[in-house]
DNA sequence: TATCGTTATATCTTCAAGGATATAACGATA
DNA sequence: TATCGTTATATCCTTGAAGATATAACGATA
């Protein structure tokens, strides 16, 4: 038996299960979806200024995340160049594009998982 | 294979996955784990005032959470009463009891899959 | 009818996060 | 050596969330 949830809502509202995932080390936070995301377009565009510019983000806070994240790991994840030919740029090390691929796969894990409890909701 | 996040972080910090799960409606979120304790609390103590007071809530925000519920549902999950022998107090509908319960199930399945998730990393 | 503690609500203040802005430092290349 | 755009950093401002506080409304019970 399973509860119906859409029943107890109003008209016609249809309920969804979803959430948010991170790694969390003894600090507590410091790998959720928005630092990926920078990493990502940091890997494309080789630039911290231009992933933050394409997502939004304030250079400020992408400098804190990166800052943050070559903080807690043993060697630095982001590599940032200050001048050089086109004025510098940062290139991702070997372990961040590790820890970008594993996140990948744990975002589609835990999508099955919101999908599946969805599911479940309208039984 | 497994990618071993841990070596990247620094020495002996191991790494958790952890996250948060809500159920969401069409205005956006309306059930997450804020909420469900308070329930909690007011079934328990059949009193807002003192729930809010459990949990370190200022009565202003569980109000406010309250009301959201009420507004979001077909009818009131919560029954407040103002006046009365003991000044008021409020009482849950068996929805809102439902609604607990499903949750209480919910987190285990989710907690289920952060543990799992968090195993797979130490390998 | 008077009392009581809760619900309901408004207002003011605090505080922290983030945005905006400005500027120094940097170094490969032309 | 001059240029360029990026990294690095500081300062100021804005804004939204939450706390503090105060008070009206309420109605079963004594």
């Amino acid at each position: 038996m399973s509860i119906s949830i859409n029943n107890i809502l109003k008209n016609n509202h249809t309920v969804k299960v979803n959430g948010s995932l991170w790694l969390e080390a003894a600090e507590g936070h410091f790998f959720g979806p928005g630092p990926v995301e920078l990493l990502e377009r940091i890997a494309e565009t080789g630039s911290i200024r231009m992933a933050a510019k394409e997502m939004n983000m304030s250079y400020k806070k992408a400098w804190a995340l990166v800052n943050a994240l070559n903080a807690q790991t043993a060697s630095p994840v982001v590599i940032p160049q200050t001048g050089g030919k086109k004025g510098g740029g940062s290139t991702l090390t070997a372990e961040a594009l590790e820890m970008i691929a594993y996140h990948r796969i744990l975002r589609q894990r835990f999508a099955d998982f919101l999908d599946q409890e969805t599911q479940r909701l309208k039984k």
